[in-house]
DNA sequence: CGCCGTGTTGAAGTGCATCAAGCCATGTGG
DNA sequence: CCACATGGCTTGATGCACTTCAACACGGCG
């Protein structure tokens, strides 16, 4: 587990030992480095292995109705399958937007990792929870707002989610974005998107150059695609009551209020 | 936890032991009934308990841009708040579609069953990557499909997933869906879905009077919503490999294949 | 009875897709 | 060095899938 952020994040879960840390240090990975449209899983694949962005952004996609649908973005620190400890076979291509690295944890070595603290498991799950929030927020995302409004929420969404691992500050990151891609990830036409995006600038919501985004007049562009970041907080500063395995630390059996 | 379909389910995976299927079911739960729109997970509540669906359906929603977007179904045997296990504070309003029963288990409870076995840990963690699986699905569907292909989808997966729980039966269930439902789950205005209803009648791919619905030419339904039910079937009988909590039958460290 | 939730219909408007073309920067091979 | 291809961006014209507004029909239920 290569990554110093995701094991502060995964650590911010109280009830994660030093020793439990060191296991996750010493898990052994191995490096791999992909180019711009590289694919790092295929679909049907079998994976045996999961892994973590070091560097670069990866994207899951499939086609839909004859279209590329673009279903998720992983920032450095993220798991992106994650979920394939569960359900191996890949239904979706995972590939990387520009340049990219990622290391590679076999999921044997994960899985007994896992198997000797429980704290930990709850950590890696709840990783998978915050993934499926953001899901839903794509769901609504894709089913409510108009196309300013989806662009616009997929770019706050991305500053926030850099910001939480050290890439965005002043509203700026770096990311190898296309017009095309985020056409994908909203369901819009390319041509459209291009006039969307045109549109942000003239109103002086972002200024986009190359890899270089700056979300300019930020507030105005969160109230506009009603930006709410509650459910990425936690990814910097988890403050939830913990799972833990030491049993002596559960409450009451309240059942009387849901 | 009630729900002998749930269990059957959680029991799939290998590794859950008589005793971890005893424990589940000794597990003490309330039953509590709702009514049509009532009110199950108010936003910003803290949870204290999961729930259960025993009867009826639940639905997540939210007002996004001014209108009402659904985010998911939730049928008999669905834990919809299983992730309030991580994130305990409801971001989402749940509701009760038609009349419904659902079972509540205390969270501190259930954490002391967890925390007893790993099995049982990656078995319901397991069920909340099915979900985001779903959701998944969903931002396909709403990204990619046209209208016609969005309601069909939304019936398919609906008559797959009662099928696991023996609620669906020659293409055939009971469900209280109304055409406002629909539209706020696909995106769509009310009176659009309706004349997509309406055109799916014509073409007789369904019938639906009522709370009865039928999928006629379900083949013809299926490749017009190119539905693929791979990910469904995982709620049927799960055959992947499986986590254990003994490290004794992982297998050898491969790291070479991704 | 009157009301309300659900479904249905028509007419008009629009947000977006589609098609088609051209621009610019970068890279590549002769 | 030019010739050419490629990928991303931009623009205009046209069309349609969908929305919005408004009204009405129907059955269930107080």
């Amino acid at each position: 587990m290569p990554h110093q952020k995701l094991i502060a994040r995964l650590q911010g879960e109280t009830g994660i030992s030093p020793d439990d840390r060191a296991q996750l240090e010493r898990l052994p990975h191995i490096v791999k480095t992909f180019r711009k449209g590289e694919t790092v899983a295929k679909v049907g694949e079998k994976l045996l292995n999961c892994c973590v962005v070091m560097s670069g952004i990866l994207y899951r996609q499939r086609i839909v109705a004859g279209r590329n649908q673009v279903t998720s973005f992983y920032v450095s620190g993220d798991m992106p399958d994650l979920q394939s400890l569960h359900l191996p076979v890949v239904d979706r291509e995972l590939c990387s937007l520009g340049a990219s690295k990622v290391a590679l944890i076999s999921h044997s070595l994960l899985k007994r990792v896992l198997a000797n603290s429980a704290a930990l498991t709850h950590a890696f799950w709840r990783e998978t929870v915050i993934q499926a929030e953001i899901h839903r927020d794509w769901v609504d995302n894709l089913g409510s707002r108009n196309a300013l409004a989806k662009v616009a929420h997929l770019f706050c969404e991305m500053a926030c989610r850099l910001e939480t691992v050290g890439l965005c500050s002043n509203a700026s990151f770096r990311a190898p974005f296309t017009q095309p891609i985020i056409a994908q990830a909203c369901g819009l036409s390319v041509v459209h998107t291009n006039r969307i995006v045109q549109e942000m600038r003239r109103l002086g919501l972002i200024e986009w150059r190359g890899h270089q985004i700056e979300l300019l007049r930020r507030h105005k562009l969160e109230e506009l695609a009603e930006f709410d970041p509650s459910y990425l907080r936690l990814l910097k500063l988890p403050k939830q009551p913990t799972l833990r395995s030491n049993p002596s630390s559960l409450g009451p059996n309240n059942l009387n209020s849901v």
